[in-house]
DNA sequence: CGCCGGATTGATCAGTTTCAAGGCATGTGG
DNA sequence: CCACATGCCTTGAAACTGATCAATCCGGCG
């Protein structure tokens, strides 16, 4: 799989964006190609640190990826998750602006930003689909601002949740990769709050679970409602 | 001024950008021509509205302008306040995501999105600069979603005081375009929160005030300290 | 079977919001 | 030129939401 060429193309460019940087990237014999290897990450296991000279993109193969800023005390904010098919690492000029760890065990494409760079400068479909991922990325930051200044918790938690659902809902069942407290560092919130959050759903009828972190939802119409 | 030729080039690209979307642009006689017209608006008139087409992107010549989010019920969420120079409404696909206002009268420089994106393909610095200013904006975005998630009140002030005294302070003294509501809006703060800050800041020596809009700040260190 | 990390739940606490009153500056009209 | 009206800002007191601290509890795994 490593070293095979690689173009970028949007399959449905007018289809609703499923995840930060959604579009997906496939290989492709012929057309621009951008060499491009795969790696693995375990659990916990940091991919780049925030101020590294930021030499690659990413794309999840399979797994999970939380990126985020720390303050000194550790305080955390995660800025996205990425699951199967979104980029990461795109954003950033010389250097990356977020800390990247694999949540679960994780396989992602990289391909050298330069290289990215070059093609992008050549061939106008390869810019506008990174520029398209870019305002994706903005677009999804500008609705989370919104959520974290002024949104209550039932709102953030039902908003993830629905996010959740339509990003890696498969049999109607939510496989969440994440801890709660990755949910409440997304969020805004302590874990407690999260879960809390989540216990109350759970007695409104709204969800039910399958273990912590496998749920399924029974009224995406009250969600949408909670998410003001 | 207007219909006059235009190109985008950024002075120093290396200096740490201003603002968001800081790149400047300057009115040049040869190299990619854009028309642009200039416009005016004053307090508190809306330039485009979230959801409309989005046809121009535009830069600041005098004055201030705020972008923001609404909710339901009208919950506001500032996205960014855009000064002398600042690009806004780059971002957005087809239509507005955000809705911007002018916050004193203002006048801006306008260009036709679609000239722009013709510019940018056949113009690699055009791009270039045009893909830089995403990228601030994106950085900003993150910079703030951590300030919205994770920091305290004082914090959040800090930071808005240190941004607009870089932003906007000319003779040492800061002299704010947009009232205390809209600084809780951007912060995620009520504007009572914001006022007793500032109170509290003034108290501690760290800024005084002339009059509610004109501060001058004392202690930059204690204020960047404050920032986390 | 028991261990361990993550999740839930409870009780209390703190920071921010909300509600309410009053002050100050600006500008307008008498 | 002054009085008053208006909008913005400050300040106070009380209420509330979410955070913190502290036990359990549960479930997956050795």
């Amino acid at each position: 799989m490593s070293h095979s060429n690689l173009a970028i193309v949007v399959p449905f460019p007018n289809r609703k964006a499923p995840g930060p940087f959604a579009s997906q990237i496939f290989f492709r014999s012929s057309g621009a190609a951008i060499a491009a290897s795969e790696f693995s990450y375990s659990r916990d296991q940091e991919i780049y640190g925030e101020g590294e000279p930021a030499e690659y993109v990413y794309q999840v193969i399979h797994g999970a990826v939380r990126t985020y800023k720390l303050l000194n005390d550790g305080r955390r904010q995660i800025d996205a998750f990425h699951l199967p098919g979104d980029v990461f690492g795109l954003d950033s000029g010389d250097a990356h602006r977020l800390t990247a760890e694999a949540i679960i065990d994780t396989s992602v494409r990289i391909m050298k930003r330069r290289t990215l760079e070059t093609t992008a400068n050549a061939d106008v479909a390869t810019a506008c689909n990174l520029w398209r991922m870019m305002a994706d990325g903005l677009r999804r930051a500008q609705d989370h601002m919104l959520l974290l200044g002024r949104k209550s918790a039932v709102e953030r938690v039902a908003a993830f949740l629905l996010e959740m659902d339509r990003r890696l809902s498969k049999t109607g069942m939510v496989a969440l990769p994440m801890c709660r407290r990755d949910i409440g560092d997304y969020l805004g919130l302590t874990l407690e709050t999260v879960s809390r959050t989540l216990s109350q759903l759970h007695d409104d009828d709204i969800l039910s679970f399958s273990g912590a972190r496998h749920i399924v939802l029974h009224n995406r119409r009250r969600l949408e409602a909670m998410n003001a």
